[in-house]
DNA sequence: CTGTTAGCGCTTTCAT
DNA sequence: ATGAAAGCGCTAACAG
């Protein structure tokens, strides 16, 4: 019989001492364990656990006795081995096209904020828009175990192979930014009416009355979207749409400066509303440099929060910060899906700001 | 005696049946093992391990067998596994101030680079140049084992406690940008010097004879060490130092306008280095507004690859790319300590570039 | 409330 | 070239 066989022979092993010798010898690299505690105190190793988990079951006094000597032995729990031993690593994984562009480190910051409040870590990896990277960096975060994932798919990204393989055998996947329609795994994109409408009531509730709107090019969703939002508003406080108030640049940094020779030629002119940074930024800094001072004049709100507007003209002010906000309702999406608590779609208005969206496919 | 009885009690625990629930009693989750692949194909799971590890110490035919049968199955080893066996995690610890400044973006990537060439996984940290997110981060990636950290230090930080503490028990550190003196721990920075005379050089290779530079306030040495290296390029190709064309900004932005001004009553200027980003933008930003258009007349340099330059005037091109090549050699220094090829700092020039100074304390 | 035992999945001796 | 066994450090089920 199988186990009577390698009992024996382990039994055997151990009454004439093992021949094995151990992996670590070198004393050097040894960092106290459970066991180390355990054995000084003469406590149970599985007590010492529980008392380093903050278990209620065991008692205030152990409780104290081991902590303080974690804390002399300079004890630092192997979060290496609790994973292996639980299979779950408290890890979240963040694959973004490039740290570096501020929409994205928004929603980063966004998502780790989230993250650390439930109780996770939070790894990012970079595909630079290469699939290469990233289906290496989904196999390295399916391999290291990680809970969850957060992704916005690189723009050569066509086959989904490797994301249904991670779904199948690591964990729930939530995209943000850029929506795939992959089964049971949400996608949260902006709601660009919606943040638009929210920025233009903003300059309305402030007093504006005539409020420019700089856009880009109409076939973009994105700009007719905003644009939409933009005229929505006005209609709901009853101020007249004109067209000519619409700026819509095609290459935005040279109609930029376009744009500002127009509102200074429209001497009624008391809000803008910009939907297009590059645009707004060149504007800006072109009535800048001829000495006209913004705030004074007119009351501007741009759509995103990018420092490049903060640097350029501080008086650009962004009302809604739905880049950031992505990264918090993603990540608690993903959190509640890793958790099991199974929330349905139509449940999220509760955590939702209406500048968001969020698919279930 | 001690082990007899654990023995024992072992043996007829597992002769009587185990009363021991296993942990996962769920099926679904169940992702193939080495033991799977074991008991699949009868061969010890030693020898997947040694198989899938590309050990040459298994033949080739049950090799190809193992590598086919892992495919099969979708076997994807469990690294979690691994790392608390060997003890590596083979992961490289990065912390930074904040990710979304370009500087640090550019680092970053130097970073991943090297690390992915050397087999090592990269994990990213913000601080937002808060202490106390910077003690957790160092001890979230102690008790994660990675290998080594490389960190420029919040702008809180004084005390040295947990990165003491990270270097006896976790591993090697390497500081980047901002230096810290602490043992064996080598600070890697910009050699401001050295960058400024490389650009001015460029210019000056370039045929310029009068070369304005953009400065800032001259108590902060980094200034004072590029105004240094400017004036060291003159000296070399005899051009006379002209204490008027060391333009100084206090308030970087104003003081911008203030230089393109001065520039146009210069006439005969040919060339602009600037090492203050801010000044430069603004001053860009002004003679573009007023219809001059700078290729033509002078050749421009500045000290960063920061987009913003980019975006504001394509012709600000920059020579050298000192942050993301710290991100390299930082990174390989480090793994040089991790690996304990015990490099010392004198002979790193080999993968040095001038650009970059190593301390070592 | 505490102790005993097993085992997460892998690597690595040692023995053959 | 392969197999047997041990163990990395932790947690949890079970028994008292």
């Amino acid at each position: 019989m199988y186990f009577i066989k390698k009992q024996f022979i382990y039994l055997r092993k151990n009454l004439f001492g093992s021949t094995f010798t151990p992996l670590n010898l070198d004393m050097k690299n040894t960092k106290p364990t459970i066991h180390d505690i355990s054995k000084v105190l003469n406590i149970d190793s599985s007590t010492v656990s529980r008392a380093l988990n903050n278990s209620p079951r065991v008692s205030k006094k152990t409780k104290d006795l081991i902590l303080k000597k974690a804390e002399e032995l300079g004890y630092q729990k192997n979060t290496l081995a609790s994973n292996l031993r639980t299979s779950k690593t408290n890890t979240i994984g963040v694959i973004v096209p490039r740290i570096s562009r501020n929409f994205f480190s928004s929603v980063i910051s966004g998502i780790e904020e989230t993250g650390y409040k439930g109780g996770y870590n939070v790894v990012i990896g970079q595909t630079f828009d290469n699939l290469e990277r990233e289906q290496k960096l989904v196999s390295t975060f399916l391999s290291n175990r990680v809970d969850g994932l957060l992704i916005s798919i690189s723009m050569e990204t066509t086959d989904y192979e490797h994301l249904e393989n991670y779904k199948k055998n690591g964990g729930p996947i939530v995209f943000y930014d850029r929506p795939v329609s992959l089964k049971d795994c949400p996608s949260i994109t902006i709601n660009d009416f919606e943040a638009s409408y929210k920025a233009t009531k903003h300059l309305i509730l402030k007093g504006c009355k005539n409020i420019v709107h700089f856009s880009g090019v109409q076939k973009i969703n994105l700009y007719k979207n905003r644009k939409e939002g933009y005229f929505s508003a006005l209609k709901e406080y009853n101020i007249p749409i004109r067209e000519e108030y619409v700026f819509e640049a095609k290459l935005s940094e040279e109609d930029g400066i376009e744009f500002a020779k127009r509102i200074l030629k429209m001497k009624h002119i008391d809000g803008i509303y910009s939907a297009n940074d590059t645009a707004a930024i060149s504007a800006i800094q072109y009535l800048k440099s001829n000495g006209i001072k913004i705030p004074k004049d007119i009351s501007v709100v741009g759509f995103n929060n990018d420092p490049i507007s903060a640097v350029i003209e501080p008086s650009l002010t962004t009302i809604n910060q739905p880049d950031f906000e992505m990264g918090t309702i993603a990540c608690s999406l993903l959190i509640n899906l890793i958790e099991n608590k199974n929330i349905q779609v139509q449940n999220l208005s509760k955590i939702l700001t209406s500048e968001l969206i969020v698919r279930n496919s």
